[in-house]
DNA sequence: ATTAGCACTCGCAAGCTTAGAGTGCTAACA
DNA sequence: TGTTAGCACTCTAAGCTTGCGAGTGCTAAT
């Protein structure tokens, strides 16, 4: 706290360690670290008086809290922040944990909307904590092709299959009524001019009637307004995956109601939880967001790690585990990155 | 308890009255019912005494019970039992609340899945309690009509639309490599043998070569085969929609995370929600399930009042109130029974 | 059949006590 | 100058006691 510098320049190799230790026998117990218990458990050749003294150090940088005078310290936010900044080292995932996540998405065959709710199971079993999967908006995906349905005079299928190979069907009413050929004439007019083009795009020009007067013939300009204006206008019908949120009943901070309500609350509103994981940064690999890092009404004590994901280096979607500030972030952000890379193998399978 | 009679011909109205004003005030407070608050809330002209006398025969009968020596009364799940087959009067809705409900559905145009994942929210947000909707297994649906899309050489999408208006997508992959014309014809055999069976028989043609190559020409048999068999096997895809969730946290019965847990654990688990709200009996109306007699771990605590809902006649879909065994539950019947009305109308607009 | 009266039970909250964990500071030490 | 032993101090958590109030069950009177 006060005018203290913040860079890590400023840390010591003791003062890392001792963050460091404190850090992970806080993540065990989520009880505070006494100066007692680090030199104990870590056989440093220190006394406690000693590192009492650092961890006022500490506590002066802000990394270090401490509930009440007489306990000893919590990491701060700040202080996780610099522990995944700057000391975490990567854990390579064991071989049993890699063979696990590929035979959850082997296990049967799994086509998009499958293989992303297979993604927060696997993410949840292998974290105990939160898994998170869902496809990025559907307007950031590029139309591979559209087939029409007939249903009736009054109503069509419109199949929309895109690059990364979703497939996505919504009834259309139009109203005009149209022939089989109409349908069928529409349909070829349609692919050989908005194949390539991305569905915000698409979406976009269904909204500009010069546009697609320029576009199409007059005479189809109409229903193919219609067609495309409902179809394309669905941002909604994207489903948030989320698992093992029972996980967190077990962890010792969240033993209180109070504690735990708004998180479950927050959870509830996919439509958060989809923005929350949407990425911050331009092309981050990987993010990790602690606490209130994450600006969100619930999220205060917990953290995110966030991935998207790729098919053929396009971006469909995006995954991530969110746990208690006390995680084991290496492990975690561990999963998640490899998670991430495994699955664009199966989403091409299931195209 | 005991040798007692159980029939409700024992109760006189006296009984019947002190029951009723047992339950209605602890749905209301959560704590138990006193003789005086009976006496004082209900105007009875009666004293402390007297409900005592009655309070202690209908706790032989079992629908009272005492959480301890000295203290009030509270119903116990024979006594909500006897209370809603018997003495429940029903409740209309106001306008404003159909309404609301009408307004929901109406507010834009939803597909099917849109439609029943409207209507958790719908009941969740009416009733204050957790509200659940899904389609039946998809092997009770009938199949109208398919459409198979190539995508290449090597795989199919096959476009299902039940009777119901369900439209379903699935990518399969075929081993062998069939041209456009190929699958065109198939498309039309397929049609023209399968439209009007359920998908459940289908599933079962498509498991038996003998009859496969009966209904289907010796040459297309195997390419049928692996269609159907991978397409129809998927009871999977099932969603569950479950929303509210979180209204259980302002629950007093529910202040202790060891209450809420299991609960939630249980919800967790989507086909064992789908199982709960799958109709017992053959063909009610309302099925109101209290405490223990959902058989289901984590949901003793818990009531559920559920539907089903038909589109023309088919029964197509499942729609619940999960509360808790505290419910009102003359008003949550009929905000289940007014919206398994009402859906059936909008679905036929989705279809 | 109803009720007033009363003894009895029990839960709950408040207050008090104690044990123990942990700190910060100071002074001594290598 | 960095380290450490020693010690006074602080604060929490758990256990215990106490008193109050709510509520009952029983009995005897109406």
């Amino acid at each position: 706290m006060g005018a203290a510098p913040l860079t890590t320049a400023t840390l010591n190799q003791r003062n890392r360690d001792v963050l460091e230790a404190i850090i992970n026998c806080y993540n065990r117990t989520a009880k505070p670290v006494s100066s007692r218990t680090i030199v104990r458990q870590y056989g440093m050749r220190l006394s406690p008086a000693t590192i009492r003294n650092t961890m006022a150090q500490l506590a002066e940088f802000g990394y270090l809290s401490q509930p009440h005078t007489s306990a000893g310290r919590i990491p701060t936010e700040l202080g996780y922040r610099v522990y995944v900044d700057n000391m975490m080292t990567a854990q390579r995932l064991t071989d049993k944990e890699r063979r696990f996540i590929r035979q959850r998405y082997d296990s049967s065959e799994l086509d998009f909307e499958e293989t992303i709710e297979q993604t927060s199971k696997i993410l949840s079993h292998i974290s105990h904590y939160i898994g998170v999967a869902l496809s990025l908006q559907l307007h950031q995906g590029i139309l591979r092709r559209l087939e029409l349905i007939p249903l009736d005079t009054q109503k069509v299928i419109v199949v929309l299959i895109t690059n990364s190979g979703l497939v996505k069907n919504q009834v259309v009413s139009i109203q005009a009524s149209l022939s089989n050929a109409d349908i069928y004439r529409i349909s070829r007019i349609l692919n050989e001019k908005l194949a390539g083009l991305s569905l915000g795009e698409i979406q976009q020009i269904s909204q500009n009637r010069k546009k697609l007067k320029a576009i199409f013939d007059r005479d189809l300009s109409d229903p193919v307004a219609i067609l495309t204006r409902n179809t394309f206008s669905m941002d909604r019908g994207i489903h948030v995956y989320l698992d093992g949120t029972s996980n967190f009943f077990g962890q010792p901070e969240f033993l209180e109601v109070e504690q735990i309500e708004p998180l479950f609350r927050f959870l509830e509103q996919k439509d958060r939880v989809a923005d929350l994981l949407s990425p911050k940064e331009e092309n981050p690999e990987i993010q990790v967001l602690i606490g209130s890092e994450n600006r969100c009404e619930g999220m205060e004590m917990c953290s995110v790690v966030q991935s998207t994901f790729r098919v053929r280096g396009d971006l469909v979607g995006t995954m991530g585990v969110i746990g208690p500030k006390r995680m084991e972030y290496s492990r975690v952000v561990s999963i998640v990155r490899f998670t991430s890379k495994v699955i664009g193998k199966y989403l091409r399978k299931a195209l």
